[in-house]
DNA sequence: TTTGTTGCAAAACGTTTGCAGCCTC
DNA sequence: GAGGCTGCAAACGTTTTGCAACAAA
């Protein structure tokens, strides 16, 4: 039996879910996915379309759609850590992870731990059926801790 | 010794922060506090601000300047469910909740669950201070969950 | 052949900013 | 009195939309 990569499963799972949803199949969607799940870490909607333009002609309209279609079938997460601008990130094949956000600065971080992912997945609702979820802890990283203590003393 | 209401509370905390962060204390902050501590739910920029006019004069502008300066001193929490315009609740006096946000319709609700917030109160990090977190969790709630049943059963 | 999808540009939307005047401190 | 804060309107950046052309089914 063939091993499949993680691209090639999620390109399946697309697939499958544009089918269902009786969606085309078009060139571009599958390039979008491509470029996604080639890349590493967090991007939004005008760096994918930047990134993208040297390899594949796209325009923002279809990376907006695109978008939204891996985000309804969980191939992509959609993020807003409180700034204007969305932020997105690959959800199938990476481990399951949580964010730190810093208030000052809005750098983000990820974290993983298991006795609250745990905790949040043993968690049955009544009325309501559970995809995925997204916890962020907001803070202050070191550097900006830093910042606050030196701006706070020089106040003084 | 008497009772102080969360209002008042909330009154003297922001008061405790404009002071503390060498800010005015300008009647349209107060106007803005006290309308959100008497109202319940969420809100947003645009509601707050329309829901003010009659009551006391503000600018959209000192809206949204006044809901930073809250969500800085952690009496009001911001939060962004995917959707573009960003959402308030107080978060002072308030249980500290969770939050189930339907990826159809976008309604929101609360939850709260102890052993979460246990597991995310325990963590600790490194190179990082935490100030607050917010735990959504997306999924589908019964009612499009049986709109989307039924529109999959047309579908055969 | 039908009609969902595309690219493009314009529009919409929520939010931020610049500025003159006001009012805390 | 100084300068932070206000209201207003214009500007901004991100996302959505309308439309004609294209191409998947």
């Amino acid at each position: 039996m063939k091993e499949e990569s993680t691209l090639d499963k999620a390109k399946d799972l697309f697939t499958e879910f544009l089918k269902k949803n009786r969606c085309r199949k078009t060139p571009e969607r599958y390039a979008v996915l491509e470029h996604i799940y080639r890349s590493e870490g967090h991007f939004t909607a005008e760096s994918l379309y930047q990134e993208m333009q040297g390899e594949y002609r796209v325009s923002r309209a279809t990376v907006y759609n695109t978008l939204e279609l891996l985000a309804q079938s969980q191939l992509v997460v959609k993020h807003r850590f409180g700034t204007q601008e969305a932020r997105y990130e690959k959800a199938f094949g990476d481990k399951l992870h949580h964010h730190l956000v810093c208030i000052d600065c809005g750098k983000v971080k990820e974290f993983t731990d298991k006795s609250i992912r745990t905790a949040i997945q043993a968690k049955r609702f009544a009325y309501f059926e559970p995809c995925y979820y997204t916890l962020y802890v907001y803070g202050l990283c070191s550097r900006c801790k830093q910042k606050r203590r030196r701006s706070d003393e020089n106040q003084k």
